[in-house]
RNA sequence: GGGGGAUUAGCUCAGCUGGCUAGAGCGCUUGCCUGGCAGGCAAGAGGUCACCGGUUCGACUCCGGUAUUCUCCA
């Protein structure tokens, strides 16, 4: 059976189940602070196990994609090494919300394995939750063990422990004991000699688990303690990739059908081979991981950059970049040629591969491109800090800097160390590594503490679409202390005005008022898990009375203005580029716009105006507003409404309509396009290969903008007595500067040559050194000029040259470098002498040395002393 | 969000602990050499040393801030 089979027979025998097939949501997470990907099947119903949102369909299932490269499940450093740890895998679920539990989830999992997919009984081993002895004193799952041993032998039951079969998202949450399936792919001569049932959860490759059952019963509280949930829940998650080498008689998962076009592909363009030496395969299996993680992410939306997300698929890209530099001998970017074979294996089940496919490749093959930049400044380097190392180890805190500062990976200096027969002490680079995650650490620490309950309110509602004010209650509220923000509350609120930040636009600020008029600031509103979380510095005396909220209208009409304008200039980027603009990434603030699309080539002064034009007429065109915010997601595509890759969308949207413009979007905007006023592009640029980046402001931002820059060029004009044509008059200025410079530079010279010659005679010859000590009307530069100047046609040379300059005294000292050695002078030491009659110090070099002070008086003394070096 | 680095000629970069009349290679201009080209030789132009402030007799160099950018950690 190939994959793609295997894949819908899955989902098929759940739907038969009554249970509804939904899509994979996007990878990248968006409103969850705890979690940058996802990283197991549930994430996307996370709100629905804490009760923040009302269940639509109580049986779900699907095919996750997922990421696990960043804390607490990180698989990254493992990746590649054996045959089963993946960086991105799909991970097949089925889902209970307070519907079914252990029975039926335990039987049907049975089913499908045994009687759909045909595996072997024999092979199959089961686990339950032992119970626990530490602070939780929990009970052994006797239900699902009772449950189990009606269909299974009780010598295939293990009993587990805490670490395999109790399962919690997080430090807070909800949680439940588990049920593994494992099984055991090894030889019937193996399996003899040494029984499966103890190399479960041994890290054994041919004794994996394939399907974990979580029953969800607990709530994990701030404090550690566990309470009951008041509806249990089943999640379940089975690993794709496994299940896929299970069924198609392997014994890796890169051997499935899954890997091998993209293998086949890697051996093709580096000319390796898989399967000859541990080394290249490694390499290869790494190669073939991380094409998929990354190319996944980038579908989603999340170009590598250098921080959050972005960086996590950075590092990804380039680690795959490092092992093929190193084990396959590539020199050059090969990654991106890997996108077309994954596109043609994946992206009949993930379309946004193929919709995606150009940008993708662009995207990889210029983050290769800078990486393998780096690794040649870092050689570089390495080979200076070698040359500079005297024994044979080479300071950990010189490699630490290295991979800190410049990003060269430490595994390949050690790697270049070891050839060059030197060692790298590792102990001076873990430390360094641990000082900067502490101070990292230190920096971004919050604690969070738990929710303070005020009232049960199932569904906060948001009323921000249509009032900027509201009479509100407080549902629930908990303190949260970061050593950025100091101490903080997040309120939760029954009914709120507050535009939680999201769709690019940023959450909405104002203030609470109690009823004795006491006044409270909402600094920010951000949505978390589908809650909209109110920010204030302190709370209210007392939280249960009701409240009046106001939205900042100043604020939020301007990042209204900007919003539409978005939208606008969405819709005429496309018009005037071409449809193969697409938004990548959108920042709507009160005081400007960010919008990043997808466009190959750096936009002309003709297409800006162009689209500034286009988005100015809309604007004139006093587009009203039109909103529906219920709308089927079908029909809602079906109007021509622009839906953004890597969103999460549900199966009701909002549509947002200007004209011809029409979008899913959530956020606010201004009743007409009207409202605006006017558009203007501030700048343009590129942010990645591919992508570019437009700024612009409008309505008050705008007239700002021209009356500063009105007034500005009012004082220019006054500044240069009113001229017809201001820009004539500044070139013709600069113009007469540049030559009035040469001018002068010219007479100084003719002057310094004339000086020059006018001191030559009155050179004196002390014994056998011409000698000279005269106050002298230049500044320092022009007496450096002068002593150089004379020292150029002869080699005995004494000079000293005294000058005022600002009520400043400077004596500068010039000894012919001949002298300097035969006689051994020093125009450094001299000066700093001499330079006591001025009040002063100085110094320089053993043939040029100045002093400066601030007793001009003291220069004729200096001179007349000056004479004694030479006696 | 926190740490480290970088910013010097059109491009790629040197410039060590403050004082070398700011340099190299490539490119550019002009002239010359070889029958032409590839090339070679010679001369020359080109720099607010990112910006603002401070310390100092003196700052490309040290200190603080800003901007841009690279990089690591979260």
């Amino acid at each position: 059976m190939n994959s793609k089979a295997i894949r819908q027979k899955y989902l098929d025998f759940f739907k038969d189940k009554g249970h509804k097939i939904v899509p994979s949501a996007p990878m990248v997470i968006k409103d969850d602070p705890t979690l940058l990907f996802t990283n197991a099947g549930m994430n996307q119903f996370k709100e629905f196990f804490l009760g923040n949102s009302l269940v639509k369909h109580t049986r779900v299932t699907d095919s996750q994609k997922c990421l696990r490269v960043s804390g607490k499940h990180n698989d990254l450093e493992e990746v590649g090494k054996d045959t089963y740890h993946h960086t991105m895998f799909e991970m097949l679920g089925n889902w209970s919300f307070g519907d079914y539990f252990k029975k039926d989830a335990i039987h049907w999992a049975w089913e499908l394995l045994t009687e759909e997919l045909k595996i072997d009984k024999d092979s199959l081993y089961v686990s339950v939750f032992e119970g626990s002895q530490d602070a939780d004193q929990l009970e052994m799952d006797t239900e699902a063990f009772n449950l189990w041993k009606a269909i299974v032998p009780e010598e295939r039951i293990i009993r587990g422990n805490k670490k395999d079969n109790f399962w919690e998202m997080g430090d807070q949450g909800p949680c439940g004991p588990c049920s593994e399936i494992h099984v055991d792919i090894r030889s019937d001569a193996e399996k003899a000699e040494v029984s499966g049932a103890s190399l479960v959860n041994q890290d054994h490759p041919q004794v994996v688990e394939i399907w974990n059952l979580v029953f969800m019963q607990y709530n994990r509280k701030a404090d550690g303690r566990l309470e009951n949930l008041p509806a249990k829940h089943v999640d379940t998650g089975m690993g794709f990739e496994r299940l896929c080498m299970v069924l198609q008689g392997k014994t890796s998962n890169y051997d499935t059908d899954v890997f091998t076009p993209i293998i086949r592909e890697i051996e093709q363009i580096t000319d390796s081979k898989y399967g000859k030496e541990a080394e290249t395969d490694i390499a290869i299996r790494v190669i073939a991981d991380h094409i998929r993680a990354v190319s996944f992410s980038i579908a989603d939306g999340q170009l590598p950059s250098n921080t959050g997300a972005g960086y996590v698929i950075r590092r990804i890209l380039r680690r795959a970049v490092r092992y093929g530099f190193t084990f396959l001998d590539t020199k050059g970017p090969f990654m991106f040629r890997l996108v077309n074979v994954l596109t043609n294996t994946m992206g009949d089940a993930f379309p946004e591969l193929k919709d995606q496919r150009q940008l993708i490749e662009n995207v990889i093959k210029e983050e290769e491109h800078s990486f393998l930049n780096t690794l040649e400044q870092g050689l570089v380097l390495l080979d200076q800090v070698v040359v500079g190392t005297k024994g044979k180890e080479v300071n950990g805190r010189k490699a630490f800097e290295l991979y800190d500062t410049y990003g060269f990976p430490v595994d390949l200096t050690a790697l270049i160390l070891q050839e060059k027969g030197l060692t790298l002490d590792e102990k001076g680079f873990n430390t360094a590594m641990q000082e900067q995650k502490d101070r990292s650490k230190s920096a971004s620490k919050t604690t969070t503490g738990d929710w303070t309950v005020l009232s049960n309110d199932a569904e906060q509602e948001f009323i921000g679409y249509d009032y900027l004010e509201a009479q509100v209650k407080i549902v629930k509220y908990r303190k949260v202390s970061s050593k950025k923000d100091g101490e903080q509350y997040q309120t939760v609120l029954n009914l709120t005005p507050f535009y939680p930040e999201g769709g690019g636009q940023v959450g909405d600020k104002g203030y609470l008022e109690t009823a004795n008029g006491d006044v409270i600031y909402i600094v920010d509103t951000k949505k978390e898990n589908n809650e909209i979380v109110h920010f204030t510095k302190n709370l209210p005396k007392n939280p249960n009375e009701i409240f009046k909220v106001v939205v900042d209208a100043t604020q939020r009409h301007r990042t209204e203005a900007n919003h539409t304008a978005t939208h606008l200039l969405h819709q005429g980027l496309r018009e005037i580029l071409g449809t193969h603009v697409e938004q990548k990434g959108s920042a709507v603030h009160s005081k400007y716009l960010r919008f990043d699309f997808s466009h190959f080539a750096k936009l002309t002064a003709d297409e800006l105006q162009g689209v500034e034009n286009f988005v100015n007429a809309r604007i004139t065109g006093n587009s009203p507003f039109e909103e529906n915010r219920n709308v089927p997601m079908e029909k809602a595509l079906e109007e021509g409404a622009m839906a953004l890759f890597g969103e999460k969308y549900g199966d009701a949207v909002r549509t947002v309509r200007f004209g011809k413009s029409i979008e899913l979007c959530g956020g606010t905007h201004v009743k007409n396009t009207g409202d605006i006023w006017y558009f203007k592009i501030r700048s343009e640029g590129a942010v990645a290969a591919g992508i570019r980046r437009i700024e612009a402001i409008t309505s008050d931002a705008v007239k700002d903008f021209y009356q500063d820059n009105d007034r500005k060029l009012s004082e220019i004009q006054r500044t240069l007595n009113n001229p017809q044509d201001p820009i004539k008059a500044v070139e013709s200025l600069q113009e007469e500067n540049a030559k009035l410079k040469k001018e002068v530079e010219n007479l100084l010279k003719d002057k310094a040559k004339n000086l020059k010659g006018d001191l030559v005679n009155e050179l004196e010859a002390v014994n056998g050194i011409q000698f000279l000590a005269k106050k002298v009307d230049l500044d320092a530069g022009g007496i450096k000029d002068l002593c150089f100047e004379m020292g150029n046609n002869r080699d005995d040379l004494f000079l000293l040259f005294g000058t005022e300059q600002n009520g400043k005294a400077l004596l500068s000292c010039y000894i012919s470098k001949k002298l300097v050695a035969e006689k051994d002078l020093n125009a450094g030491t001299i000066v700093r002498e001499l330079g006591k009659f001025i009040q002063g110090g100085g110094g320089g070099q053993p043939f040029f040395a100045t002093a400066g002070g601030k007793n001009p008086g003291g220069i004729d003394e200096a001179l007349e002393k000056a004479k004694a070096y030479l006696l």
